[in-house]
DNA sequence: ATCATTTCATTGCAAATGAAATGAAGTCAA
DNA sequence: TTGACTTCATTTCATTTGCAATGAAATGAT
């Protein structure tokens, strides 16, 4: 090895840092207020978006796995903010949803998330990025893709559940 | 509210899903074969650039809080990979360097990481994709430099700590 | 129909994390 | 010099997370 990474110009770390800088920032704009973590967040804006969803697909939704998924829906119900229902075309499925309390919860957070992003640069920066980041996001499919078409066992082992919770998400652009 | 978020196109979310999509996979090269967490690999690939530093400049530089790089340190400690020495002239201050060992497995892990990094794109779609990470740095940056300066009492508030940990850090471009 | 395998959400266990607290050391003002 | 205040790394405490395990339900093969 002749020299050290140079980490500042390395992309995987720099993505690394600036989005946890990033979500952070953002982060501040509503825990304090809403007593809501980045991961009740996701699940939250997610579910109004999209209801009712199963625990599955929320985890591949929000790039959680699923134990995380149902313990932090577990805590919003608890604060009567998401209902689950039984799904009955498959008893496995649990059904989650906002309550009319977690609807108006997301209301007000929404305009903290829009006001944060549109602080993020203009809309020609913000554009550009957005497609470096989809680009990364097609490297990533095809990476994913190449590991399970070699059938490699290492590929495989640390893919493991990552994986099948991806493949919904790549189906689902 | 008139609709919800659409988190697809919410940059926020993109950069925070795809960021850990990406250490998560980059992860996956190191961390089965030599049992290195992402914090642990983050640290060891700072003190290999710069050695020895203290705590409260590997934190700022890796954009960890600092118990979380006390930590982390004293597991790679454990395992021989760097070691602690105080620091004559200001006593509050531990120095922190890799060992040989610690040295040679950053030799090993590093030809993965670049290796990793290569498959993420052209070099012309990663320059672009870190110009927009550098333009969206420069943002957080001003963003920061705002609230300090308005001396918003709830952005002081959820700054904090991590306010005074990226002062050094944007001192060091 | 039965059985093997897969999928689902949840739970257990150990480790990690975040915020607050702590005690030592340093800096600054009077 | 003393005392107030700040900074440092570490530790405590409560909570969360990641991986493996679990039991129920569904699917597929025979």
């Amino acid at each position: 090895m002749d020299e050290p990474l140079d980490l500042d110009g390395f992309l995987p770390y720099r993505l690394a840092v600036l989005a946890a800088r990033t979500s952070r920032m953002l982060a501040a704009a509503y825990q304090a207020r809403f007593d809501i973590s980045i991961h009740e967040w996701r699940i939250i804006a997610h579910l109004a978006q999209a209801s009712p969803v199963t625990v599955r697909d929320l985890a591949a939704r929000t790039d959680l796995d699923r134990p995380a998924v149902s313990r932090a829906v577990d805590r919003l119900r608890l604060r009567g903010l998401v209902e689950k229902a039984p799904v009955s075309t498959d008893r496995r499925l649990v059904a989650i949803a906002l309550t009319g309390e977690g609807q108006a919860l997301y209301g007000r957070i929404v305009p903290l998330a829009r006001a944060f992003e549109a602080r993020l640069g203009d809309a020609d920066a913000q554009a550009a990025l957005m497609a470096g980041l989809d680009a990364l996001d097609t490297e990533l499919d095809a990476m994913e893709a190449a590991a399970r078409a070699a059938g490699d066992r290492n590929a495989d082992q640390s893919d493991g559940d990552g994986s099948s919770a991806n493949q919904p998400q790549s189906g689902q652009p």
